[in-house]
DNA sequence: ATGGTAGAGGATCTA
């Protein structure tokens, strides 16, 4: 079983890149962050015509999420519950017997503003519902754009992130307390290449730099972690023309 | 210190 994540910046936009990553890795769930499109403009039909299942939650201009799947998901759910959200940034889904959650965390602009204040309201938010569903499911990935590295390994530069947003440590403890739950992340139960990140800023050829950050992840249960057999980035889809920012990770799992 | 790029939507806001 193969679990993949990949913040696509515009559905609309990335819609060819996604079909034919699709195509090409045949993923049994694939989760999409930043769709920005609004739920009646969901392009069903050209991604039914790959033979793939969505389910999806959007809004205008900004955030949105979907899952799209080989086999049609049960028991969905589109926001945390017990927290008001006008932003659309998860949506779950139970896939046989793997409960599958996608997550677009707020991104938080600077330690100083009032989205930072909100990223550290929203993930203790997260991370009551998580808990929840992780008694009631057993076999549990956490998929998305958490916006946080988890350690210095993750950032091109830690001296010049130091403390800043996707670095700080409130960030840091916060998905501690995600992985306290009884997850874990994928991406280091293997030997990675160093220097690997999901994420370049379009800006100052970053990517091509490697100025880059590991801030999308796979986070399993320990039953979903005793059977994963990879943790992997595909960096060759951020360099597709006209790509998204961030790279698709994924995950493979024994049957 | 600033600005660099991309996307949405039609001026800025978000990242």
């Amino acid at each position: 079983m193969i679990l993949a994540t990949w913040n696509v910046n515009s559905l609309k936009v990335r819609l060819p890149q996604v079909i034919n990553w699709l195509q090409e890795y045949q993923p049994d769930v694939l989760c999409l962050q930043e769709i920005k499109l609004q739920d009646e403009n969901f392009p069903l039909k050209e991604i039914e015509a790959t033979g793939y299942q969505s389910i999806f939650v959007g809004q205008k201009t900004y955030n949105g999420v979907a899952i799209l799947s080989k086999t049609q998901g049960c028991d969905i759910v589109t926001a945390i519950p017990c927290f008001e959200d006008v932003q659309k940034r998860v949506i779950a889904g139970t896939y046989g017997d793997v409960r599958v959650i996608c997550v677009y965390v707020p991104n938080g602009d600077n330690i100083e503003s009032e989205k930072y204040a909100y990223k550290l309201r929203w993930l203790p938010a997260l991370n009551e519902w998580l808990q929840d569903e992780l008694t009631k499911y057993p076999k549990m990935a956490v998929l998305g754009d958490f916006n946080i590295a988890p350690d210095d390994r993750d950032v091109y530069d830690p001296s010049v992130w130091e403390g800043k947003v996707l670095c700080s440590q409130p960030e840091r403890d916060a998905l501690d307390k995600l992985l306290a739950l009884g997850l874990v992340d994928s991406f280091r139960l293997f030997e990675q290449p160093e220097k690997t990140y999901t994420w370049w800023d379009y800006r100052m050829m970053a990517f091509r730099r490697n100025r880059g950050m590991r801030i999308d992840h796979v986070l399993l249960s320990n039953e979903l972690a005793k059977i994963c057999k990879s943790s992997q980035v595909d960096k060759e889809t951020r360099k597709l023309e006209r790509p998204s920012d961030h790279a698709p990770a994924w995950v493979e799992l024994s049957d």
